[in-house]
DNA sequence: AAGATCAGCAACCGCCTGACC
DNA sequence: TGGTCAGGCGGTTGCTGATCT
């Protein structure tokens, strides 16, 4: 068993369950005020009768004030697909780990907590329908069922076109960083050169994204990899997905470089529709 | 109209990891 | 070098409103 955190122990006699809007708003102007520098100390400075663990988490998936709430886009789905599909499948790396919040670190304004739920509550779902008209079975699918117990490992699906539709795969440089995009770079990698073209673009089909070497090549044909990202490639060819695998492994890929652009028009991207604080 | 079921979301639990001593 | 602690993560559960029968 893991251990119990001091501040979560019985003896402090925190609160547990919803949080009231008193609550949220000491939080929030504690941590507006101060800023975040130790969870566990905040409970008692903001003078609430939570756990650090309690705050930090209503923070991350709720106050934090660069969240966007409401549902989520086509183009977001689809992110979240390819990149569930990179990090949650069967891959012969012992550190390619699924993980919701590497996911998360690609969808500004979206946590991990909540791309988490739209996965178990919406995607699952829809990929297993997909993946059942394809085959023409039947798609009763218990680990969608309201009350999931020990549903059945993603990491063993495989869909057969993880996008709906083409997309475009563009370089840029001039798009605003979200928050903690320094913090998400690979330790030394650098933007500031001129290697990569802005603005140029690759268009990558669905079924091509099963593929990770395909993408990889048309990805690389107009915006040369950052070295660390360069190596990371290489060894992800051995990867079924080896282009996902490698945003996954340098963060500063997806963000730093590139976004999204699901009209292909470059019109209305991804990165333009959001406002990062 | 009322109970059953579904769907979405918030939050907790248990575990892991890295920093620090 | 091993223990402790705090932060972080994924999995799971509980609550609530919407929809169905």
């Amino acid at each position: 068993m893991g251990r119990v955190h001091p501040c979560c122990s019985e003896e402090k006699k925190v609160r547990k369950g919803l949080w009231s809007p008193e609550e949220d708003e000491r939080l929030a102007s504690h941590i507006a005020r101060f800023g975040v520098s130790c969870w566990s100390s905040i409970p008692e400075l903001a003078g609430l009768q939570r756990c650090g663990k309690s705050c930090r988490l209503r923070w991350m998936n709720y106050l934090r004030p660069d969240l966007k709430r409401g549902r989520f886009s086509q183009q977001e789905e689809d992110l979240i697909i390819a990149l569930h599909k990179a990090l949650g499948n069967r891959c012969s790396f012992d550190h390619c780990v699924h993980s919701w919040s590497q996911i998360a670190a690609r969808l500004p304004g979206r946590s991990d907590n909540e791309i988490k739920n739209f996965w178990n509550a919406r995607l699952r779902k829809k990929l297993r329908q997909r993946e059942a008209s394809s085959t023409g079975g039947t798609n009763k699918d218990p680990a969608t069922s309201h009350r999931r117990r020990g549903g059945e490992d993603d990491r063993t699906t495989q869909p057969t076109a993880v996008f709906s539709r083409p997309f475009q795969l563009q370089a840029r440089k001039d798009q605003p960083r979200p928050a903690g995009y320094v913090a998400g770079r690979a330790a030394g990698t650098s933007y500031d050169n001129d290697s990569h073209a802005a603005g140029s673009s690759v268009f990558v089909d669905a079924a091509a994204v099963t593929s990770g070497d395909a993408v990889l090549a048309a990805a690389e044909s107009v915006a040369p990899s950052p070295t660390s990202t360069a190596s990371a490639c290489t060894e992800a060819r051995g990867c079924d997905d080896g282009f996902l695998k490698a945003m996954v492994d340098d963060a500063s890929f997806l963000f730093g470089d590139f976004y999204l652009d699901g009209n292909n028009d470059g019109s209305n991207s991804f990165w333009e529709r959001h406002v990062f604080s």
